[in-house]
DNA sequence: CTTGACTCCGTACCTGGGTCCGGAGTGTAT
DNA sequence: ATACACTCCGGACCCAGGTACGGAGTCAAG
């Protein structure tokens, strides 16, 4: 009866690969539509819910946070939108991206020289590492 | 009055550079120790506060978590602790800092190569990237 | 017709690192 | 003595992205 048309939110959750509670959520902060209900007033997804939940998951790997994802979703609805529109979000994310990599870089670097200082002999006391966390 | 023998706060905090409620907080997560009182209950910091301050803020720096930081200044109270230890946590630290560059590499990477599939013309429409997104 | 699995909802909780609030007490300069 | 800055405290709030709880209703199978 349920699943005759309309997926549950179970079954979602499942294709998709994701938890029923984060499918609520999504709904809640409006990123993925709300479904009509059953008699019962079960969710009765469509199945190109699974797909949507894909996307939102794929474009989150991609390094969007949801806030930027729903921002994209709607571009999409919108199809007065141009595609340099959909460009420029990808490119700025693309920087930000870059300026996290270069960040922990430079803390990377910083942490390898320190570490290089010791050579893992001896008691803490003067260890190297800490003698330069505390110091300049 | 205050200020006679030991640092107000507010002066740690200014000679710091973080704010009040940070060493606050600090001192509640266990992170800094609790200094002695005035009579009027006002905390009355020794001069060295401000060094273990800025340890805690170049550490983290460093790219370590405050529940790291902890772990790091409890061994450091411990005389019977090596160096190794110290060393050990700063490589293991590295190895993180490493991995999560790898990760941002990685959607970069995926998402210059998406980017580029667009040329920023036309309607969302069809739009190469948002398809990227919606495709396997 | 009962059992077990599923769903409903609002709300609270989680991690991490703080930041802010508000009322009360204190320190100091004029 | 009075104005103004500083400090006290517990608890609430912030960001993000969920996850968990608990009581009630519902569905399908045996």
């Amino acid at each position: 009866m349920l699943g005759v048309n309309g997926l549950t939110i179970g079954e979602v959750a499942k294709q998709a690969e994701v938890n029923i509670e984060t499918l609520r959520y999504y709904e809640r902060r409006g990123i993925l539509p709300k479904p009509p209900r059953s008699r019962a007033n079960y969710r009765r997804y469509p199945e190109t819910a699974v797909q949507q939940v894909r996307f939102i998951k794929r474009t989150q790997r991609l390094g969007f946070s949801l806030n930027e994802i729903s921002d994209l979703l709607f571009l999409r609805k919108n199809p007065k939108t141009s595609r340099a529109a959909v460009k420029v979000r990808a490119e700025a994310k693309l920087e930000d991206i870059e300026a996290k990599i270069q960040h922990l870089k430079e803390m990377r670097d910083a942490l390898a020289h320190v570490t290089a200082l010791c050579d893992g002999k001896g008691s803490i006391d003067g260890c190297p590492i800490l003698h330069a966390m505390e110091g300049e």
